[in-house]
DNA sequence: CGCTCATTTGACAGAAATCAAAAGCGGTGG
DNA sequence: CCACCGCTTTTGATTTCTGTCAAATGAGCG
């Protein structure tokens, strides 16, 4: 919350917002990011709190700057089912529709970029070309829905596993890539928790850590930590996958760089971007 | 292909085009109209043909005026994903990109109203609220995206089963509803055939089997032929879809009536609707 | 140290895929 | 009319996988 600094042609209102050339801040001109700076607040919330409330109107949307947002059905009995999750620069809540149909909620600690949605909606108004752009990374989004429909849809959770390791390998290369010896190494991390990690694979947390075990037996992965991997054999990992290679770069959208965008996985966009 | 009549407010070049106040043609305004006549053309594609390959420059977009849609991911050993599923009045084909993600095929013998994409592009770029409209639309599609991916990540395919056949029976109710008797009878169809609904659900035809007869078995459904099914218990057919009937509606998006649209299911968009 | 929480491991039962075969169905041609 | 063919659907037997229950291990923390 702090280096907190009004520029007129900055969406958010830090001096140096680390998401506007990625989040939909981008197709703001002049006008309409001064008119975004004075309707839009910085928040922060706690890991597991809830940010917008399924079936509730949709009163506030925005970027999210950092941490990682669940998208998530809550069923009564409490067993929640996770249909997207959302990285920084990513778009949250519900425009033009009374009602979110899904619940918002922090999968980590999470600082948004909030702004009232009629207010929004009346900026998308005025400015068409704000509208073409959110138009475009909606229609994204829906691709990489599909993808994600059809990676949940391979028959094995070891299929599941392996291919979201190799989107996560290919997506997140945060790491060092090499050692003192010149090495490669290629660590994969999840950027959420395994109760989490098994909910988006439609699984539970027991098959999901018998299936990193049984990678790790095989030599494919080596573990570094619960939430940290090493990859040692591609073409093993790909063999488990049970996909060709390019069948999930094209399912994961991995061919489809687009010019400026952060790393972005889950049904939400793991796909779109290839930041290398 | 008979009946085509130019008509200067009407999208598609029937004289009383069945789609027309479904489909995105219905924010076109009359002169929008006249230039989408200008270059719309009717197609027509027999049940299991190809209509835009994945990976191809996505040359043709527009509406389906009749017949179903598969959208799928085609690996390269033959084992089709189903990852959508379009009804009349959708739109498909994949604008602002240069290659479709997916595979556009006839599920059915189908009719569609195309139009070359730069066009449909160029067009959009003159009329924003058609623009508008489409990204209404499609937030509604990943609303529905977003809702098949919570369907499938159930973890029984029973569960799945039964939910789908409780959307298909609130979505397409299409037959007489009560006999001589004054009986209500609700008829769930599938509309697609039997493979596609097993790929559709992420299983094998044999346990999507299984599991219609067996819900046969327990009286919850009378099985008229092998894709049309009389719903006999309402109430034991939500126990066997393991989900409290809002939560059901609420995936399945039918609380969300919108005013003038077609039934429609599957993953593109088995939400948004309620014909009643 | 003792507490809590997340992850791992084990044992087992249930569910689903697979393989294989039978039954139903529509069309074709004799 | 009937036999034959190809196709889809159904049924059966078997194996594999996965969820569930339970317990052990390990890490962080006051």
């Amino acid at each position: 919350m702090k280096e907190i600094v009004l520029s007129p042609n900055r969406c958010c209102k830090r001096k140096r917002c680390v998401v506007v050339d990625h989040a939909i801040c981008r197709a703001l001109g002049p006008d309409a990011a001064a008119e975004f700076d004075r309707y839009s607040h910085l928040h922060t919330f706690k890991s597991g709190q809830m940010i917008v409330g399924q079936g509730e109107d949709s009163v506030m949307v925005g970027n999210i700057v950092s941490g990682m947002v669940k998208l998530t059905i809550c069923t009564e009995e409490g067993n929640q089912q996770i249909v997207g999750l959302l990285y920084p620069s990513d778009f949250f809540g519900r425009i033009f529709s009374d009602r979110t149909r899904f619940c918002y909620e922090a999968a980590t600690d999470v600082t948004l970029c909030a702004i009232d949605r009629r207010n929004f909606e009346k900026l998308l108004e005025r400015y068409p070309e704000v509208e073409h752009q959110l138009l475009v990374d909606t229609l994204d989004e829906l691709d990489a829905a599909r993808g994600w429909i059809a990676l949940i849809n391979n028959r094995t959770t070891m299929q599941r596993v392996a291919t979201l390791l190799f989107i996560l390998m290919r997506r997140l290369p945060e790491e060092i890539p090499t050692d003192r010896q010149g090495i490669v190494h290629n660590i994969i991390r999840f950027p959420i928790g395994r109760r989490d990690v098994a909910d988006l694979l439609g699984t539970t947390p027991e098959t999901l850590s018998r299936n990193i075990q049984s990678l790790s037996r095989q030599g494919v992965i080596r573990i570094i930590d619960p939430n940290r991997f090493e990859l040692l054999d591609e073409t093993r990992l790909l063999d488990c996958a049970g996909e060709l290679e390019e069948d999930i770069e094209f399912i994961a959208g991995l061919t489809d760089q687009r010019p400026a965008s952060p790393p972005s996985i889950g049904p939400e966009h793991f796909d779109e971007r290839e930041s290398a």
